[in-house]
DNA sequence: TCATTAATGCGACAGTTGCTGCATTAAGGT
DNA sequence: ACCTTAATGCAGCAACTGTCGCATTAATGA
C-alpha cells in the first residue's frame, strides 16, 4: 500500500520541506509583501510584483500563495504586536488613552494606515477560509487589549464584571470607522471624547 | 475665433447631450452596476461585465467610467436612500433602536451588505477625487440622521447643546466596525448596548 | 555521503483587461 | 426638416494575469 517505510496513517504523507530553501523564499516573500503594503498599497500588490521585490519567481508565489488576500493575511502572523502595543500606565484612564493614541498613530501614519486599509480590502476580497484567519488575527489583537482592563479589575478601577468587547468598540470603533467609512476626521477632541466614552461603558455593569 | 455662434465664454463649451440616447444609457448601465454588487459582489465588477449586464458597448463604459470606483460612487447619487431611512418613532429611544435596526438589517441583509461591502472596496481603491465624492455621500447620510436628534431637542429629551456626530459614532460605528473589521458578532444584546452608550453620549453636554 | 523528491526557476500559453481609431447613429439647435 | 457633432458601436491591439509543463536545484532521511 504505502510505498514510504513510516507507517503515519492509510495515505502517503507530502514530506513538506520547511526549512532551508523554502524558508528563505518565505521570509523574502513576507518582507516583500510589507514592504509594497506599506509604501504602495493594495493595489499595487502583485503576484509579479511580490516576486520581483523577493528575488523568487512568480509561479512560485503563485503556487504558494494563489490568492492575494492569502497573501496578506499570512503577512498578518509575522506581523509583530508592537504596532499597537498594549500599555500599563497605572490607571485606566491613563492605558486606555495610551491605548487609543497608539491606535491613531497607525491609522495617521501613512505606511500603517495603508497596511491596516490591506488588511481591510484583502477581507472584502478574500473568501470565507481567508476571512477565518483575520477573525484570529482581530482576536488574538482584542485578548491583548483585555489584559489592560483585568489589570484596572485587580485595582479595584472598574468592576469585576465587563464586557470586555463592549469597551474597545466604544474606545477603537470610532477610530477606524471615520478613518475608512465615514471619513470625518479624528482630532484631539475626539480621542478624549473616545477615552470619556469607554470609561462610561467600562463603568456600567454587564 | 469661436466656430459656434453662442458665445458663452473665450473657449467653446463642448455641448454634452444630456438626454436620449445617453441618458438611457446611463441608466442601463446604473441599474446593471447595482445588480451586479448585489448579486456578486466588488469582485464581480468588471466593465465587460457591466456593459454586457446593460447591453451597452464596453468602451462606452470605459469611456464614461474610467474606473470601478467612478461606477460606484456614481451610482451612490442614485441610491435612495430608503435602505437606512430616518424614523420619527416619538421618542429618541425609539428613533435610536429604529435607525440601527435599520442599519444592521443593512449590513446583514447579503444583497445590501455587498453593496455596503462595495462602497468600502471602492473608496479604498479610488483615488482622491472619488474620495470627496464618497466623503460626500456620508456627510449626507448623516446630516439626515441628524434631524433625528434636533427632534429630541425639540421634545426636550436631550440638551440643546449636542455633538451630534458623537452620538451617530457610538450608535452606528461598533455595528460597522464588527461587520466588516473584527467580523465579532451583532446580536441582539449588542443592539441595545450601543443605544444605550448612544444615549450616554447624548446626555453627555458638548 | 548518497538517493529521493519537494520546491524552485524558466519559458510559454490562453484568457482578461484597459484602451484606441474609425464608421455609424441620433440628440439638440436652427 | 435639416445640419452639426456628441455619443455610441465595432473591431482590434498591447499589456497584464493566472496557469502549466519541464528542467534544475537542494532539503531531508537513510
Amino acid at each position: 500500500m504505502s510505498s514510504s517505510g513510516s507507517e503515519l496513517g492509510e495515505f502517503d504523507r507530502v514530506r513538506e520541506r520547511r526549512g532551508g530553501r523554502s524558508e528563505r523564499v518565505r521570509v523574502a516573500v513576507m518582507g516583500a509583501v510589507r514592504q509594497i503594503l506599506q509604501d504602495s498599497g493594495y493595489g499595487a500588490l502583485t503576484h509579479r510584483a511580490v516576486a520581483a521585490a523577493a528575488y523568487v519567481d512568480n509561479a512560485t508565489i503563485y503556487r504558494r500563495w494563489p490568492t492575494r488576500p492569502q497573501l496578506v493575511s499570512d503577512m498578518l502572523r509575522d506581523l509583530s504586536s508592537d504596532l499597537v502595543p498594549v500599555p500599563d500606565t497605572g490607571s485606566i484612564n491613563g492605558d486606555l488613552t495610551a491605548y487609543l493614541s497608539s491606535v491613531l498613530a497607525m491609522l495617521t501614519t501613512p505606511g500603517t494606515k495603508k497596511l491596516a486599509q490591506s488588511i481591510f480590502a484583502a477581507s472584502i476580497e478574500g473568501d470565507d477560509v481567508v476571512a477565518v484567519v483575520l477573525a484570529d488575527f482581530w482576536q488574538e489583537r482584542f485578548s491583548g487589549s483585555y489584559k489592560m482592563l483585568d489589570r484596572a479589575i485587580g485595582r479595584g478601577e472598574l468592576p469585576a464584571m465587563l464586557d470586555h468587547a463592549a469597551i474597545m468598540d466604544a474606545l477603537v470603533a470610532p477610530a477606524w470607522f471615520r478613518t475608512f467609512i465615514s471619513r470625518m476626521p479624528v482630532g484631539e477632541e475626539f480621542q478624549k471624547r473616545c477615552v470619556m466614552a469607554a470609561l462610561a461603558q467600562a463603568q456600567t455593569e454587564k
